[in-house]
DNA sequence: GGCAAATAATTCAATCGCTGAACAAATACC
DNA sequence: GGTATTTGTTCAGCGATTGAATTATTTGCC
């Protein structure tokens, strides 16, 4: 829900520093090593002087640091190695989900520098008290953050639903939510964040698509263009184009659970028919494999299938080959239409990783055009649970990173 | 996540200059009515002054030029519109078709200020001798625009196929071109256009792709994001998300023909199984429509259609409702992927139209979650035929719109 | 007709940030 | 120990924006 496209304003005398002080401090964050003052000027295109300049700034600002300088060969001064600072601002992440709630810090690294997670069925607790409850939580990893060195500077709200530019849930079913007005219901408890221009306190956003950041961010760095899928109840997709998250126009992208898959298939909850949900959706797979009786509850029923599949198990093995299959003719229409050379299966995917790639992978190379020049990689997501919270809060983080000027100006 | 199209490289000094330009002038293009400067200023946020040293430049570069003045009430000195000049830069579109060579001149304002359309069936003539003619026609085409006081700065050309990075035509299998080096046989020719920095002399794109870059920039100003389908043999679609083009990582993007509508269905020359080709390519419709014995020439098959549809012929309307739902069926998985509000039929598409769109919006409603909030349009292209050859020209006009400081230092 | 108000556009000294070259610092190699 | 090499800093110069003052041109009012 944030704004991705900010109008391209006016730029004024001081951008020049800020556009700068934003490539340096991205190419420190980006660069695989500690680089120099000189080799960020390589980099960049600007002087050395300049370097220098902008980097005195970062470093008063304390988002860099200096570390121990690299080991080279060859003769000359030996340089000053530049590294994002372990201490200074850091990123709240919150996630509301069906079984869980979950709340961490990621510091500008991308280091998760504290994570609580309370286990519960979330379904008949009122919005409020399960806000208030991750409230209470949040509060106590702020105090964790300050006693690390760290300051909270704006939050992000992972959610399984449909939410709107302005922080209302529209509608997540699976959570029984509906018409939520989350920013409101936050207002009315003390403020978790510090206030840092340019940074918003507060973002709601789909759990698919906080995911997709998380995989975007993680470390080591993957493709800027891949498609993101999260497997629970609901299938939900992040979308990353060209290493930014495609919203779409209202903010809803990525519904590809309701792909049609088989057109006059079985009927929908949403009202359409053959939806992928209802034959790759966690429901329809527990069903397909026989487990349906055994009621499992939403958290555990992916490790039992994952289980069974390794046992050998016939029905959970067809199963996942089914979904696996149902989920590769969306994933095949995905890659035809956007050419997206790489997939990751999150969420609950994750774990039914290697049952499920080999018929996505075959459908994709029977069904899209362009795999037999450039192959497309289906790979599970390197993040594990709660994917979705710690992409938030690394959403905030690298927020400071594309936009540092907002933190120095209020540092000094 | 990103910010503005924040320049990849280092923000030097000049290029504080050069933002502004294209600020200004993309302020200038996108207006509905002459600004002034004073406009300018307070629109984009810089002071008079730099507005005023801004367009000083613009008009000695021949990008703008003073118009009358707007019609104003109320007190002060009048003010000097300013618009896009109508002398000056112009860019160069050609395609290639399987039935019709055409070569259009469209300059800053979008005007299409030359066309030439050569009728064939170009499908046994070899690639060089297609482009030989094309270059033939290029050259009257670049004479008339110097008669009109327009300077070609740059080319691109259409091509219904698979095209690399670097202007290899991979694949245009309803033209039977297989890996043809456009650029190295352009080469043999004298140059068509006049070199400017940052302009590449040839670009050579998928002709659903420049389509769809047409629609981005016909008048009156559309949508910002939104699915341009070229139906014609093949459907192609060109995807336009926050104003750019989405070319995919490999520039493969929007084979949407091959979308499975019916994933055990017919078998498609892709090698996939129910491919949206097999049910609302032009082929799949006629044949439906029992026109196929009578063999008709591509260009006259759509025309044939709709006038069958118009006259109230049964199997015509049966066969439009079958492929209109198809295609509402990939829309439909499309939408729910991208969350766009708009689809747009181009090519083939865009005269059958009437009997298309009930059935994609009726797909539509019924399977997409938010269609119910946000409504989704579906209509016809506004440009006429050879839609990918002024979108072509078109893209070529608005990279110095989008860069003007190339162009200025070459004129002085 | 004349004057004040209003709006548009230009002029100009001041300032900010980048540039390029010279310089200082620190190490490896001979 | 001397020299070459690389890193980082200092500083005068310069381009572009800024903000205020100024000029330009019209409407509205007396």
């Amino acid at each position: 829900m944030s704004l991705t496209h900010a109008p391209a304003g006016a730029v004024r005398q001081g951008s020049l520093r800020e556009l700068n002080l934003a490539l340096v401090l991205g190419r420190i964050a980006a660069a695989d090593r500690p680089p120099s003052r000189a080799d960020l000027a390589t980099a960049t295109g600007l002087t050395r002087a300049t370097v220098s300049a902008v980097v005195e700034d970062l470093l008063g600002g304390r988002l860099v640091s200096e570390s121990d300088p690299a080991p080279r060969s060859g003769a000359g001064r030996p340089a000053r190695g530049l590294v994002l600072a372990e201490q200074g601002p850091a990123g709240l992440g919150l996630e509301v989900n069906v079984d869980y709630l979950a709340v961490c810090v990621v510091d500008l690294t991308g280091q998760v520098r504290h994570r609580t997670v309370h286990r519960a069925d979330l379904r008949p607790v009122a919005p409020a008290d399960a806000l208030a409850h991750l409230v209470e939580m949040a509060g106590a990893a702020r105090d964790d953050a300050a006693h690390q060195g760290l300051t909270l500077v704006g939050a992000a709200l992972a959610v399984p639903g449909l939410v709107d530019d302005d922080g209302l849930v529209r509608l997540a079913p699976n959570l029984g939510w509906s018409d939520v007005p989350v920013p409101a219901l936050l207002a009315e408890h003390p403020p978790l964040v510090e206030q840092v221009p340019g940074v918003p306190a507060l973002t709601v956003d789909n759990e698919a698509n906080l995911a997709a950041l998380g995989e975007l961010h993680s470390q080591p760095p993957g493709p800027s263009s891949f498609l993101h899928i999260s497997g629970e109840v609901g299938i939900g997709a992040g979308i990353v184009l060209d290493g930014a998250l495609f919203r779409g126009v209202r903010g809803w992208s990525g519904e590809i659970g309701h792909l049609p898959v088989h057109p006059e298939g079985r009927p929908c909850r949403c009202g359409g028919q053959g939806c992928l949900e209802q034959y790759a959706g966690q429901e329809a797979i527990v069903s397909a494999a026989g487990l349906a009786r055994a009621e499992l509850p939403a958290d555990t029923a992916t490790a039992r299938l994952a289980e069974l599949a390794e046992a050998g198990d016939a029905d959970a093995l067809r199963a996942l080959h089914e979904a696996g299959t149902a989920l590769g003719v969306a994933v095949a229409g995905v890659v035809n239409l956007l050419d997206l050379d790489t997939v990751v299966l999150g969420g609950g995917y994750a774990a039914l990783a290697p049952w499920l790639c080999p018929p996505v992978l075959a459908e994709i190379d029977a069904r899209v055009l362009t795999a037999a020049w450039s192959p497309v990689t289906v790979r599970p997501s390197t993040l594990g649970a709660e994917a979705a919270a710690v992409g938030a809060a690394g959403s905030v983080a690298r927020r400071i990173i594309a936009q540092p000027a907002g933190w120095l100006a209020r540092s000094g």
